[in-house]
This record gives C-alpha cells, structure tokens and sequence, in this order.
DNA sequence: CTGAAAGCGCTTACAG
DNA sequence: CTGAAAGCGCTTACAG
C-alpha cells in the first residue's frame, strides 16, 4: 500500500490509528456476540413497532448492547436516514448579549421537542458567513435559525437545497420566500419611534451613531423619517461595526470635532454602551447634558447607571418561536407549506439615560 | 465563489426529474455526467496528489463538479474517514459573558487550523450535560473543549473513546489523566488573594456570596483560607446559580437580616452585579457602605458604576490555547502522548468598587 | 492512467 | 419471526 502523501484528513496517522484501536461497538459486534443478526440488532435498537422479533432474542440484544456500551453512530444513521435531530443557530457575534438572549429561547424550544442545539459563530464577516453556508450545505442539521448580515437569498437557498427547514431573522419586512419562513420586527418603525419619544422629550439635535452592516440601514432610515418629519435635521455618525469599542472611538471622534447635540441614538445597545463610556470620558453628564438611547435590550442595559433607554424585541421569545417554527416544518403535517413572514412586536423601553 | 445554476433540465418533466432535481449532486452524478469513474471524481475533487488522473478528465470533472454544485457530503466522508475537521465547545452558559469570550478565542485558533467550531449550552444542568456526553460520543467532532459542573472522568472518558480529543477545563489542580488534557487556575488561590486584598483594604467583615455548584466549592476554599489566616470570621451566603439574578435574590435577602459587613465577595461577575443592584436598591452605597468583588472579568465588569473589582482568567488566552492543544493532538507529532495538566495564570483587577 | 470493488455503520424493503 | 441483501455517499486499496 502506497500512502498517498495529501493534505486529506484521513491521511493523518495519529488520530485514524487511534481511532481504530479503540473502536466503538456497532451492530456488527451485538450480533456477533448473540449470534443474531444486524438487522435484528437494528430493528431492536431502534424499537421499531409493531416488532417482528421475538422476546428472547430482543433481550439478548439489549443486554449485550448494555454490556459492550453500544452507541449508535451518528455519521452512519445519518447517512441512511438523511435525519439528524440537530437544529443549528448561525449567529454574528456570541459576545453580543442579544444572541445568547436569542439562542436560549431556541434551545428551550428545540430542547422540548427532542432536538440537540448547535451554535455557529460567523463574526458577521461575510468570509465566515461563507463558511457557515457551506457547513450548513453539508448536511449536518436538519434546521436552521439564521442571522446573515452578508449572505443573499440565492445563496441560503442553495445551500440549504438538500431540504434543510430554513427561519431566517430579517430586520425589515422580507419579500415572500417560497422556500423558508422569516422573521423580523420593523427595525425602521422601532427606531422611528424612539428617535420621536427623543424629539418629544425636547431634544432638537439628535445624533444617531449606527453601522453600515445588518440592521443598520433600516434603523438608519426610521431616524431619518422621524427627523424630517419633525423638520430636524439629522446626523448619522458610522462606527466600523456593533461593539462596544467602536462606539467609544465613534463617539469619541464626534466630540472631539465639537459636538452640540443633546442626544445619541445608538443603532444597538453596545454602540450605545460605548458612547456613554466616551461622554464620560469627556466630561458629559448622561442624561443632563446628552441623552442616550441604544437598540436590544441586553440584559446589561437595565444594569448601568444611569440605566440604558433603548428598544426591545424581546430575544427570548423570539428564539423560541423561531424553533418552534422549524420543528413544525420538520415534524409537523404542514411540512411542505410555503415560506411565511412574521412580523414580531417591538416595545420602548424608556430608562433613566433618555 | 459563483453561484451554482439549477440543474434541472426543463427538458425531463415529472415528478421523478424534479425529485432527483432537488436532490443533493453526488461524486457518482459527476461520473455520469462526464463519463468517467466515480472514483477518479473522488480523487480529483480531494486533490490527491501524486495524481493518477490525467489532466483532461480532471477538468472535466471540475467543470462538472462546478455545474452541478457539488458539495461533499460530510456524513459519508465522515463515516468513511472517522474525522470530521469539526470541534466543539460544551459551555454551561452563553449568556454569561464569560463563555463567549473563551469562544472567541477557541474559535480564533481553530479557525486559523482549519477547523469549524460548533458550540454546545448544556445550562450546567445535569440531564443537558448528559445529552451533551451523548452527543459526544456520536462522534460528531474530532476534539471538544469541555466545561463541565456534573461529569465524572470516567462518563467523559467513555463518551470519547472514539478517539475525540479532550480538553476540560477545570477548577482546580486536576489529577493527571493519560486520556486528556485538562486547563486550570487555582481558583482557590485566587480567591484567598482577592479576600486577602480586601482584608488589607481595612474590611473585616466581608461576606461571601456563591454558588455549590462548578468552581464555587473552590472559590469559598481560598476565601475561608484568607479569612482563617487572618483571624476573622467567614460568611458564605448561597445563591442558587452563578446568575445575575440569583446574586440579586442572595444580597436581598442578606440585607433583610440585617447585613453589617463591610464588604461582599462574590463568586462570579454575575452574582457581584445582581448584588449591586440590591445594595442599591436597599440605598447602600458602594464602595462606601459595602464593597463589592467578583470573579471573571466579563467585558461589562469595566463599564459599571462603579466598574466592578474582579479576578481575571484572561478567557480570550484560555479559548486560544485550549483550541491549539486540540488541534496538535489530532494534527501534530504528539498525537498519542497522555495526557497533561496546564495551569494559567490569574490577575487582580482592583477598580472601583472594591 | 483508470475503474471495479470493498467497506465505513447503519436502515429498510424483501424473501424465506 | 428471522436473516440476506441493497443502498445511503464517500475513501482507498487493488487489479487491469
């Protein structure tokens, strides 16, 4: 046997020899111990009803199976079954509260149903959105929960054509998908009304702070509507993307060149975060000389002091129906229906920082 | 990478057509398509080198390949070649700040390797560190770094008797393993420094407030150690779990009994911020009336008010370092070594609270 | 250079 | 009731 010099996994020796030495039991082994065959082994590990095999030999096949510690192989049964159990939460960034928030409402609801819960972390970089696709092409999972800031419609589909039940989160109203359901809330009407809730507590010069990526366009374009709207005039400062840090150096950088606003509007709640820390920094009081707002309620919002105004989408929900939506298209009669759209509700909720 | 077509040929009507259409291309589509072997598909599209295909039916079978939008499927290749270039992360919390960040790292590295990430929230229950062991020994991942409050070594040992490598990060000094890897702090090392620090602050009467299960048991050793050596008598209050809100309900109902201590030690970031808000709420002023101390340096412990004094793990580090152990077991030299016990370092991170 | 064939561990018709 | 057999999509020795 010539060994073929590659890059390809399996030609790593360390762990291919190790994997045979300790081999896992199959099948195989329980009907060698018994004296049965696999496809009763099968039938009987299966618990596949009404039984065609008799007591005596299904005891003997479940005490050997207990004995050797069989464990069903995952790869194998998949394969055959083209099933999985797994349902898969692609997300931006872990290290913003507002996803982990998300995915516990998921998992509660998966978890219910007797689906595993795997969490793919894409950096909102459109690289690893890539990558995420590609993953998810692979057949690992049976459905998926989808926060894309990069990936077109074409794309998801494509590569979720193997029939894996696809609920992706928008951040406006969606055109109809024949293909998979979405969610979303009106991110432009949420930010409309708080930039109003802003201008009727008497604030002129309102400054938004926001991101070129995902939901902050439409959060950008209900700012300006309710400026306009109220003959404002307003002010979109970009920071480089939705963490904490950039809206330190965004904020940072807009006081510096002199800024008279006597509020911010963050596009999400780290921006926001970050702008507090900045106006500190520089001397403002929150809220006496600028008022702050922030987008998602993160569990930390309600935390600082002074306590964050912002908008919440109530994430825990959210991820709960999003599973909830998935399994009925798995397990459910509806399973070939067409895509919907579901608009979920937004709620202000008004701290002691605006 | 470019958009594959459809490859249903409108020329061939049916329900049969379209059901084939709809299916995943395989390597044997190919072979058809261009007439060629199956396995000369499987070798030019793993790129086994020395080729034996001959350059012309490797262009054709990437062309095919191409047109058709072939994508491997994992569970095949995996069954065959018992690897998965997969790894994961068994967490008992994502929305605890802490396990994102260790993510982060993890999947840094393992990204860097060449190897997907997928992430696994048991909520430190048992019954879901269970599945999680279970899930393990499908064999879905090549080597997993766990955090794990209710497994013994030798569930684990047998959920990964496939061959999956492990690293488990641990509370203490860990006994040696020949099966794997283990990462440590002192916890109760750290918790003896905090609780002395305090001391030298002046406190005496400092309560601890944490938690039975993961590193608590730990925590409240160095804490006691420190108080012992010091002459003053501990305090341990239980919460429930190492949540936010759990460190609210604890201090609440502390305080209620009428709490004279000057200072409160908690056993995670979390329980310190929960306790905060209930010293605020019960009008305490920290640090003034009580300080407060925590454990874990979570990203928002700095941007609190006060910013919150804590022990840091440097997580980032953690995740980073755990990943590339990983990744030299299944992909290095030292693939068949025992296993190692690995202690990282810990800090003091004295702000404002404390 | 190329393809026929075995086999990874499993499910599921099908024939005795 | 029971087992032989086909097949899921792939990798990889092996024979031409």
């Amino acid at each position: 046997m010539k060994k073929p010099r590659s890059e390809s996994p399996a030609s790593v020796p360390g762990a291919a020899a190790r994997a045979k030495a300790r081999r896992r039991p199959t099948q195989r082994d329980i009907a060698l111990a018994t004296g049965l065959s696999q496809t009763a082994v099968s039938l009987v590990l299966n618990g596949v009803e009404p039984s065609s095999v008799s007591d005596d030999a299904r005891q003997r096949i479940q005490q050997a199976a207990e004995k050797l510690g069989y464990v069903p192989n995952r790869m194998a049964r998949n394969l055959q079954s083209a099933r999985t159990r797994t349902l898969a939460c692609i997300v931006p960034d872990l290290t913003n509260p507002t996803y982990p928030a998300l995915i516990r409402g998921f998992q509660t609801a998966a978890d219910a149903a007797g689906y595993d819960t795997m969490i793919f972390d894409t950096d909102g970089t459109p690289e690893r959105e890539q990558r995420a696709l590609q993953w998810l092409s692979q057949g690992h999972v049976d459905g998926v929960m989808a926060v894309f800031f990069h990936v077109a419609e074409a794309e998801l589909k494509t590569a979720t054509r193997g029939g894996t039940a696809v609920v992706r989160l928008e951040s406006q109203r969606p055109r109809a998908s024949r293909d998979f359901d979405k969610i979303y809330i009106n991110n432009a009407a949420a930010a409309q009304a708080m930039t109003q809730a802003l201008i009727r507590k008497g604030h002129q010069r309102i400054a938004m702070l926001s991101c070129a990526i995902g939901p902050g366009a439409e959060r950008q374009r209900g700012y300006q509507a309710a400026m306009n709207e109220a003959g404002l005039k307003p002010q979109i400062v970009r920071a480089e993307d939705f963490t904490q840090a950039d809206g330190a150096r965004a904020m940072a950088a807009l006081l510096k060149t002199g800024f008279e606003g006597s509020a911010v509007f963050a596009a999400n709640d780290l921006l926001a975060i970050g702008a507090m820390s900045a106006l500190v920094a520089f001397g403002r009081r929150i809220p006496d000389d600028v008022a702050v707002a922030g987008f998602d309620d993160i569990p930390l919002a309600q935390l600082l002091q002074p306590a964050l105004t912002t908008v919440s989408r109530n994430e825990l929900a959210i991820g709960r129906f999003a599973a909830e939506l998935l399994v009925q298209r798995l397990d459910g009669p509806d399973a070939g229906r067409p895509g919907q759209g579901f608009e979920r509700p937004f709620e202000l909720v008004m701290r002691e920082s605006a």
